[in-house]
RNA sequence: GGAGAGGUGGCUGAGUGGUUUAAGGCGCACGCCUGGAAAGCGUGAGUGGGCUAAUACCCCACCGGGGGUUCGAAUCCCCCCCUCUCCGCCA
C-alpha cells in the first residue's frame, strides 16, 4: 500500500509514476483524495466534540460525587446530544475511511525511478547474459520426450489424478525434482546467508493481503474449505508461492535494527489456479497449476534494499550457472511488473528443445510496500518505527529448471549428463533410458 | 468435536461504572550520588490518528477484535478470534 501522506502531499507525482505502468490506476486518486479529505473533516469535527463530552463527564461525576443529582441530571441531558452528534460523525468517519482503504488496496506500487518505462515484455532491457547455446550436433528433443523415454514424468497419469497443469513425477523424475530442491536449499544456506524456514502451505486472507496478491488477484488462488462447511470457505489458501507466509512471518511486529537484515530460504510448492489463463492444458511442464520453488525473502533497512536485490539477483544466477545453464537477466518495464514490486529483475534460461527463454526466477524489492499492508516495522536508532523493504526472488523455480536440465545437458545417445554439483545430491552422474 | 481456564503496556501483575492521567514490581534510558560500580534517589519512556514546518505543544482513540448499554466502560451485555489444560478423533 502507497503511503496516504504521499499520495496527499505528492499526488502528481503519484499519479506519473501510476500512469508509467499504463493500467490508468492514476485515475483512482482523485477519488482517493476526496474521500480522505472527507475523513478528515468528519474527523476533526468528531474529536472536537468528543474533548467536550469528557470534560462534561468529568464534571457530571464530580456533581454527583458532590450530591447534586438534579444539576447533574441536568448537565446529562446536554452531553446526551452531543453523543448523538459524535456517533453519526464517526459512521461517517469510519464509512469514507473504509472506502479510502479499498482504493488504496487495489493501487499498484509505484516504479522505482531506474525502471525502464515500457508498455509490455517486449520494452524489457536485458540487463546481462551468461554461457551460451550449446553447439548443435543434433536436434534437441523437448523435454516431453525426454521425460518419457528417461520415465521421469507420467504425464497422462498425472492428469488422470488431479486434471490437466498437474504433473506425477516418477522414479529418477521425482528423484531429481528432490535432489534440485535440496542443492538450492542448502547452497542459499550454507554460502549465501539465508535461514531455513518450511511454512506452511496454507495461509490466511491477512497474508494474501499483506504481500498484494488480494484482493486484487482473488480469482487466481486456490481456496480451501473445511469438510463440507461452506462458511469456512476463503479462511485458507493454497499458497501461490512461499512469498505469502514467509514475506508475513513479522507482520505487525516491530522488529529491532539490530535484527535487520532478515534473509529467509523456503521451499513450497505452488499452487496457481490461473483462472482464464491460456496455456494450462498445453502439453508439458512449463505453465502448470502446481509447481515447486526455492524463495528466496529479505527484510532489510531502505538504505539497503537495492544492493539487497542486486546480490538476490546473483544468488539466484549462481545456482543456474553452476548447474551449467545458459542463462540471461533482464529487467521488467514499468508496465511488465508486478502489482507489488518497485523494481523487477527476471531471469530466464535458454531451452533448446524449446527454442525459446523460459522464466525461472523473478526478484524484486517491493519497497515499503508490503510492509505497509502487513503493518511490520522496524525500529531505527533514533527510536522511531519506519516501514523496511520487504524483497522476495526465486531461487528458483523448478519445473522449468527441470526442464531446462535436462533439454541442455541431453547427448545424441537420449541420456542426460547431470551437471557435477547435483550429483551428489541426485546418486547418479546420467540419467539413461531403462532398458525395455 | 466436547469440557474448562485465560487474553491488561517490553515483562510481571492489580483493577467489577467516575481523582485510572491504567497502581505496584521487574527490566530499560538518562541524570544525581561514586575513584569506578552496586545500592539508593530523581526523571523519562507505548501505538495509531488529527493539527502542524516539526519526530515541539495540544486534541482524539487504543486494556485480543467488533458491536451494544451509559453523560461516562479495562470494568456491564452480545458476537467473534486466539492461547492453554483435559477428553475424543487422528498422521
Amino acid at each position: 500500500m502507497l503511503d496516504i501522506k504521499i499520495v496527499r502531499e505528492r499526488a502528481d507525482f503519484v499519479k506519473e509514476r501510476l500512469a508509467t505502468r499504463g493500467a490508468g490506476d492514476e485515475r483512482a486518486i482523485d477519488e482517493i483524495l476526496a474521500l480522505d479529505e472527507v475523513r478528515r473533516a468528519r474527523l476533526g469535527e468528531a474529536e472536537r466534540l468528543k474533548a467536550q463530552r469528557n470534560a462534561a463527564s468529568k464534571e457530571i461525576g464530580a456533581l454527583m460525587a458532590q450530591k447534586k443529582a438534579a444539576e447533574a441530571e441536568a448537565r446529562k441531558a446536554e452531553v446526551r446530544s452531543i453523543g448523538d452528534r459524535i456517533a453519526v460523525l464517526d459512521r461517517e468517519a469510519a464509512e469514507v475511511e473504509g472506502k479510502r482503504e479499498q482504493l488504496m488496496l487495489q493501487i499498484p506500487n509505484l516504479p522505482d525511478a531506474s525502471v525502464a518505462v515500457g508498455k509490455s515484455a517486449e520494452d524489457n532491457p536485458v540487463i546481462r547474459t551468461w554461457g551460451r547455446a550449446a553447439a548443435v550436433e543434433f536436434t534437441p528433443k523437448s523435454h516431453v520426450e525426454l521425460c518419457e523415454s528417461l520415465r521421469l514424468v507420467d504425464f497422462a497419469r498425472g492428469a488422470k489424478l488431479s486434471g490437466s497443469g498437474f504433473l506425477l513425477y516418477t522414479g529418477w523424475g521425482a528423484r531429481l525434482e528432490r535432489a534440485l530442491i535440496q542443492f538450492m536449499l542448502d547452497l542459499h544456506t550454507r554460502e549465501h546467508g539465508f535461514t531455513e524456514v518450511s511454512p506452511p502451505f496454507l495461509v490466511s486472507e491477512h497474508c494474501m493481503v499483506g504481500v498484494g496478491q488480494f484482493p486484487k488477484f482473488r480469482d487466481q488462488a486456490y481456496a480451501a474449505r473445511e469438510g463440507l462447511d461452506d462458511s469456512s470457505l476463503g479462511k485458507l489458501f493454497l499458497v501461490p508461492t512461499a512469498e505469502a507466509p514467509v514475506a508475513n512471518i513479522h507482520r505487525e511486529e516491530i522488529l529491532p535494527e539490530s535484527q535487520l537484515p532478515i534473509r529467509y530460504v523456503a521451499y513450497s510448492p505452488c499452487f496457481r489456479a490461473e483462472a482464464g489463463a491460456a496455456g494450462v492444458g498445453t502439453r508439458g511442464m512449463i505453465r502448470v497449476h502446481q509447481f515447486d520453488k526455492v524463495e528466496l525473502i529479505k527484510i532489510v533497512k531502505p538504505e539497503d534494499g537495492y544492493a539487497e536485490l542486486e546480490a538476490m539477483v546473483g544468488n539466484a544466477e549462481r545456482i543456474l550457472q553452476m548447474l551449467g545453464l545458459h542463462y540471461r537477466v533482464i529487467g521488467l518495464c514499468t508496465g511488465d511488473m508486478g502489482f507489488a514490486s518497485a523494481k523487477t529483475y527476471d531471469i530466464e534460461l535458454w531451452a533448446p528443445g524449446q527454442g525459446s527463454w523460459l522464466e525461472v526466477s523473478s526478484c524484486s524489492n517491493c519497497e515499503d510496500f508490503q510492509a505497509r499492508r502487513m503493518n511490520l516495522r522496524y525500529k531505527d536508532a533514533e527510536g522511531h518505527n519506519r516501514f523496511p523493504h520487504i524483497l522476495n526472488g526465486s531461487g528458483t523455480a523448478l519445473a522449468r529448471l527441470f526442464v531446462t536440465l535436462l533439454e541442455t545437458h541431453q547427448q545424441a545417445d537420449g541420456s542426460v549428463l547431470i551437471p557435477e554439483p547435483l550429483r551428489p545430491y541426485l546418486g547418479t552422474d546420467r540419467l539413461v533410458p531403462p532398458t525395455p
